[in-house]
DNA sequence: TTGAAAGCGCTAACAC
DNA sequence: GTGTTAGCGCTTTCAA
């Protein structure tokens, strides 16, 4: 009756158990849902609603040693690709919540010691690492922390911990053979630049895959080296790009950024994808739907791989032990739109 | 001695002590910069170090009710110009650990009660609301929460909120001053979708601002009306738009998608940008340069704003009391890159 | 089914 | 300059 609306000062179990006339153990036992009767759990809920009673989460988790919050460690620089980090961030915020934890973002700019610092204060209970690198300095300084961890991109040593990734292998067969279903004799694709060789194993995995098929479908495959991936340097590939032009060609683009500098690139020497060269991307199918002439894709699955990232920390947060999963995620299919051209009709 | 290398049980100030040879409170006294004797002093952090101790962040809110946590609310949906929300969180993780603080980061899907629980539990000591719109339901829970609170975005009521925005309007005189200044006698943009309108107040001011300067320079403006901000709608709108092509027009993109698109549709017309008409843009300085023809632009600055926005929040939770702020953030200048027609030096 | 009481790890008033 | 101690708000034995 006395700290009732009074402002500043929030109200605990202590005054939540006053007004209800229980015992403070009774409030806890209604809000973890221990056995309470009916008529006395009403009692303690009408009182709650009353005061607008929250638990305080710092007291809960000095007591339980539960933070129910996750940290989820990524990589925002402006270089990156960083359109396609949004719908991670989303998706794990959403399945983060559906399990009532709490996300706190993290950057690399801490370096590793803001792991340690997340984790010994007792400001987590697991974490997120995503984009980790094949020598990932992460890696080691978070398996040594003692929690829940599960990784993003595949390490050469995991170190027993979870690790989620594409499967690029699978997409980079998916987009070669649509390429040989419709009659296509050539493929053409840019490099990496030469800073990301060995950087994610995804990136090899993805050149991995078309080797693998252009072999299989005996089409001659060509990898053209790039310097980084402004317009400049995309421009000035463009006449090793198009010699096959007329004898079948099927340009593969793997990243939004080179999927548009390569639309532009046809456009501005006046080549019509879909008409006198096919282009099939690998990105999400709204950037795909999003161009003048919708592009052939495969979509890599943002919200399927953060999904499943999220199950497995779910997993270890529950208390699970066991051994480490590798899991990658698989593209669906391709999807055919307008920038196929399709050989096997015309011949 | 005891609990030195065993792992599964993080250290306590109480282990510090013991092995240092001082009491609890001395320890503290370490941490918290009182003053010491530098040679107890020393004791203690060989002690810190040996342990590799961390204060728990729980049992510290709980004594000093104060959690070293702000929560970001933003707008993730894939709907948006999601892409220029990564630069925002970055910015704002950085200048939260600049302060020693952590970020928790939150999305729209929970609702207003998402503010209340994270404030009621004592999760976070300060909101930093993103997106805000002209009537925007988490004003008035924001306002009640009795915790330091900036509005990045102007509602109608800011309910002695701290306010900051994009000074738009001043964005819109510096385009279509650089028009004029260039010989311009056309300015053609595309108007906001329907769903838009009354929803941020930063759009408005645009408007208004373009119209104050081509009503100044005796310009004729014509705003083209969209349904949405796909390609097909913008194509649909070639022809209004180039119009007056051949009269000297100027073209204003305010999004990276409608710029985007323009470019594309020029493109397709045939049209070279800054040689048959002229286009400037309302995007980071990064996009601009990263079109084949590099966009005469203005940046809106997203970092500026958001350091901004962070100065006001730690400024309230230093124990500010001043009058609630409402703070726009102009853009630099006008930057005159290849999409610029002079038509001054032409005639 | 409910209550009394201890204690999670830290800070800060107070005593020495 | 350092130690003693109380208590932040919660959960959880243990007892009734």
């Amino acid at each position: 009756m006395a700290r009732d609306t009074r402002s500043g000062k929030a109200p605990t179990s202590r005054d939540v158990a006053a007004l209800a006339g229980v015992a403070q153990s009774t409030v806890s036992y209604v809000i973890n849902g221990r056995q309470v009767a009916p008529e006395t759990r009403a009692r303690v809920e009408e009182a709650m609603r009353k005061l607008r009673y929250q638990p305080n989460a710092g007291a809960r988790t000095l007591r339980t040693s539960k933070t129910n919050v996750i940290a989820l460690v990524v990589h925002l620089g402006p270089e990156d690709d960083a359109v396609e980090t949004v719908p991670y961030i989303d998706t794990v915020i959403a399945e983060a919540r559906r399990h009532d934890y709490d996300v706190i973002l993290s950057t690399l700019h801490e370096g590793p010691e803001g792991l340690i610092r997340l984790a010994r204060r007792s400001i987590c209970d697991g974490f997120l690492l995503m984009d980790v690198q094949e020598y990932d300095e992460r890696v080691i300084t978070a398996s040594d922390l003692d929690l829940p961890v599960v990784l993003v991109g595949r390490p050469v040593e995991a170190r027993g911990l979870d690790v989620v990734d594409f499967d690029t292998r699978k997409t980079a067969h998916l987009l070669v053979d649509e390429l040989a279903a419709t009659g296509h004799r050539h493929v053409a694709v840019h490099d990496e630049p030469p800073g990301n060789a060995g950087v994610y194993r995804f990136l090899d995995d993805f050149y991995t895959g078309l080797r693998e098929r252009a072999d299989r479908h005996g089409m001659e495959l060509s990898i053209i080296p790039l310097e980084d991936d402004s317009w400049n340097s995309i421009a000035q590939t463009a006449d090793p790009l198009l010699d096959h032009c007329h004898d079948r060609l099927g340009i593969i683009a793997r990243t939004p950024r080179i999927t548009q500098s390569i639309v532009q690139l046809l456009q501005s020497r006046g080549l019509v994808p879909g008409e006198d060269v096919s282009l099939v991307s690998r990105c999400t199918d709204e950037m795909a739907t999003s161009f003048p002439r919708p592009l052939t894709n495969v979509s890599p699955q943002p919200r399927k791989l953060t999904t499943l990232a999220m199950q497995f920390l779910f997993d270890r947060l529950a208390g699970s032990e066991e051994p480490a999963r590798l899991q990658l995620v698989e593209p669906e299919s391709v999807t055919r739109r307008a920038t196929t051209v399709n050989y096997t009709r015309r011949s």
